[in-house]
DNA sequence: GTCTATATAAAGATAGAC
DNA sequence: GTCTATCTTTATATAGAC
């Protein structure tokens, strides 16, 4: 029994980087366990001590981000004007397409995600309450549009070679800039 | 020999059509050439006699939107005026995402092809030239991120659900705004 | 907790008949 | 131009030793 029960670089948790690298590169479908224990450093056999299956290699390895979101929306209701909501939510995905960027661009493309997430209808569910909550009942379809726009360009933005020259928080900036260009909040 | 030389729904042109809808929904990677051929009707071996290989079948169905991009980008030398330009390279990149949304979107996101392109260095390439058409040589970031975000967002926001209830002409005006927002053109 | 060895299915691809 | 049959490789996954 370790004196530290804090989270330590683990097995487990080596595993789950190595794999996001992966599946960020080359996508889910084409990453094999194979690719994933020899960039760990184990066999094949060794991963099935820790997970059972694939698909539960990628879960995981998407939990975080999964988690992030829903959260990213708790923290903006807790605002009450509208303006408080939407620099929340955009700032909240910035943070995340910025931060956690392989694993984000992996969950909004990945297309072995999309069939896994069952037609990402939890994802579907999330973005329309959000949406909701930031734009109101009934937006406008420009509106609406244009917020389609920054969710779905978002992970590419985030590592679009224009970033490059840019420190943490100019890059912030120029993203949170294009949201509210799209939301006409600027 | 045929007394109509036009382009009928021969062999290889329908397998094409089911490769594409296959690939658009499933991902490439996922796609077998087994799943092609039962959905075209045909057995595996049949392929062959039309395709030696997986990628050659890849390269075949997204050849009209690997031609499609510089086509747009040479109508926007044609034009003078930065406005112009802007106009050409924006609208001829909407109707590609709307007219050819499959294919475009295989092409902007499928890791499968990112690889088959060789990490798109061709697909980079264009992509500089048409950003400093129409942005000159030396544009600011945040406008250059603009456009990023725009090109990545497209393929999205153009199947988002908040475009089922315009018609053809306000789902081009839509993406258009949002393009303009994003450059500020508008 | 990690290994060797193996089972089983499916992938891409080819040979040769019709 | 399409088929049946087959080859080879690689994928996920399991059994059991250490």
């Amino acid at each position: 029994m370790s004196a530290v029960p804090s989270r330590r670089r683990t097995g487990r948790d080596q595993l789950l980087a190595v794999a996001l690298r992966l599946f960020a590169r080359d996508g889910i479908q084409a990453t094999s366990l194979q690719d994933i224990a020899d960039e760990a450093g184990v066999t094949k056999a060794g991963l099935y001590y820790h997970y059972k299956t694939k698909d539960e290699i990628v879960l995981d390895v998407l939990r975080p981000l999964l988690d992030a979101l829903p959260a990213v929306t708790r923290r903006a209701e807790a605002h009450r004007t509208r303006t408080a909501r939407v620099d929340e939510v955009l700032g909240g995905l910035i943070e995340i397409a910025l931060y956690e960027h392989s694993g984000f661009a992996v969950l909004m493309q990945d297309p072995y995600l999309t069939r896994l997430l069952g037609q990402q209808e939890s994802m579907r569910q999330w973005w329309d309450g959000t949406s909701t909550l930031i734009l109101g009942p009934d937006p406008d379809p420009q509106t609406r549009i244009g917020l389609a726009m920054f969710i779905n360009g978002l992970a590419g933005a985030g590592r679009d070679p224009a970033m490059t020259p840019l420190d943490d928080r100019s890059r912030r900036q120029a993203l949170l800039e294009c949201g509210r260009r799209l939301l006409r909040c600027d």
